[in-house]
DNA sequence: CTGAAAGCGCTTACAG
DNA sequence: CTGAAAGCGCTTACAG
């Protein structure tokens, strides 16, 4: 069935040898340009396409990079892949891709297949279980194996290697601190991945926040909660004037929560979360959120790996925290200007 | 700085030879358990893992399968791209996976770079343009190079190869009947892929529906529009009771556009639309949608394409189109019962 | 039970 | 300018 044409094939049919043969496809200077074009000529007719298997073996890179994710079915991973996906294209890379599914076994599964694959390099947004328990010896065991490994997004502090993410705790304390400037006075946050080691630092960077404008603490934990019934609580009992949301998903429920109860956005209350993504734009109301830029943040994974790799880079490994802004929409309060 | 331990060295350290090695670790009978266990033990000390690169070259096959796909930032092609990594790694294949964004050329790139990287096998979902235009020598020249194909979700007729899909005309034809049985006599189409194959097929179902149902046909191509002022005319002058939509997108911007109006969903208006995506679960109102089953569709186009490379499967090529079903929300009237 | 040898398809010193 | 040879890391007939 594999009827592919190899160099030794060309080389019979044209009465030279491998080498040369090779040579004139790989445009050396060491050949005449007359065989070059015999050559060439009957590599397109013959369709033949080299054997990058080979050509890896022979090369020792494999020029192939492993992204390792949860999943895409947020906009922030999809937009980030995406961006990984075209970066690694235009540096002249391959990527294989695997999804987690936040399954810290599947994880351990991938990064063994990477390594038998002989990627060149690893980026990896690890699961949300491990950034809980920090059991990261299939990420350390990378160095071993010369692999160099980016963590993308989910940032653990036992892994040694380059990362690239946001700082979510000052991200956190911003949002906080903006919401307070639009007049709100009472902010809870609506945690939805807390334990984790992002859900701690958004934890911290607001529990900063409300220290500083002197408010009181409302974090709440949105998988133990009944949300109908906690909103009708606070807002009934004029407990909270706004809240900070993590995900689109979980906005998207107390928007639908809250205005079920009766109550307006952002008059009553005002909302924020952590993710632009699509559905902050096309909600009614449209949602304030944090702009983390994925597709900034996929590329420089890419080039930081890559450059890595190509060991274009000093040897001290590199944490970029990207600067990100806050998109104001419908669902916050206009800030009346002071005369 | 690439260290990793082969064969020959592992050979050398136990004092056998590279063939015995191979053997041991390949867990072949000819070899005696306790040389077995030597190699077996060493290797796992050393850290050995054997090169893929060098076992393909020798076995002809790379076990990956690459798959080409506009994005992912639909529902249905995240979901889809989801379940195909997930039942690739079920069967033993690693999958390359690029992006188009309906772009022929990046298409036509992939393709090329596909056949290099040697893949046994791809699925595709082809660009619109291509859709439009029918110019798929790229892809029918995969055959010339014994490269099985499977064409996923975007159906082409002009390309001989497996297929997995919809049937995109009876789907529209029954979404339309269905408003009609649920009291909807002025159905419009807001089309958002005219002139693509699917977009064609969606209209002739819509038109053969209508033509039953001796209603008027009402086919709105919704590039071409101001969208807030045709609903205002076609809704003010009572021309429409209800609405097709293609995909997610635009029927949250018709939502919203509908309710700004002041018209109610679905007392004034009913919505159907062709992409159950996460959208439609949680706009308000929920979208009454086709279920696609991308999950399924996903799984069943890598069982194909591995059975196709694994010669399980009959000369004769497949033309899969799964059956669907509607699923009903806030969107649309209940029917009311016959006494 | 073990090993020597050939070969997968390429590239690249080296020789002529 | 062309070619013979070695070698990338493996597997698998074949011989012993």
């Amino acid at each position: 069935m594999e009827t592919r044409i190899t160099l030794k094939e060309l080389a019979a049919s044209l009465n030279l040898s491998v080498s040369t043969v090779s040579k004139s496809l790989n445009d050396s200077t060491e050949i005449s340009p007359i065989t070059k074009r015999r050559v060439t000529e009957l590599a397109t007719l013959k369709r033949y396409v080299p054997n990058n298997m080979a050509q890896n073996l022979r090369g020792k890179k494999t020029k192939t990079l492993g992204i390792i994710i949860p999943n895409i079915f947020s906009d922030f991973f999809a937009e980030a892949l995406s961006s990984m996906e075209e970066q690694s294209d235009k540096r002249g890379y391959n990527i294989i891709i695997s999804f987690t599914n936040d399954s810290l076994e599947k994880e351990i599964e991938c990064i063994n297949k990477l390594i038998h694959r002989r990627v060149d390099g690893i980026i990896i947004s690890p699961t949300l279980t491990e950034s809980q328990f920090g059991s990261s010896t299939h990420l350390n065991k990378l160095s071993e194996y010369n692999i160099p490994l980016v963590l993308f997004d989910r940032i653990l502090d036992n892994v040694a290697c380059d990362k690239v993410g946001l700082n979510e705790s000052l991200l956190a304390e911003e949002a906080t601190l903006d919401l307070c400037k639009l007049g709100c006075k009472k902010i809870a946050y609506f945690s939805n991945i807390s334990n984790t080691s992002i859900g701690n630092q958004r934890i911290s960077g607001y529990s900063d926040a409300i220290k500083k404008i002197k408010g009181k603490k409302q974090i709440i934990n949105f998988h133990k909660i009944d949300l109908k019934i906690s909103l009708k609580h606070l807002i009934g009992t004029n407990s909270i004037d706004s809240i900070l949301a993590d995900d689109g998903l979980s906005s998207i429920l107390i928007v639908k929560s809250i205005l079920e109860l009766g109550y307006r956005i952002p008059e009553d209350i005002s909302m924020l979360n952590f993710s632009n993504g699509i559905f902050s734009h096309y909600l009614s109301p449209s949602l304030t959120a944090i702009d983390s830029k994925p597709i900034e943040q996929g590329k420089i994974a890419v080039d930081i790996l890559i450059d890595r790799i190509e060991d274009r880079l000093s040897p001290e490994l590199l944490d970029f925290r990207l600067e990100v802004s806050l998109v104001h929409r419908e669902s916050t309060r206009r800030l009346v200007p002071s005369i």
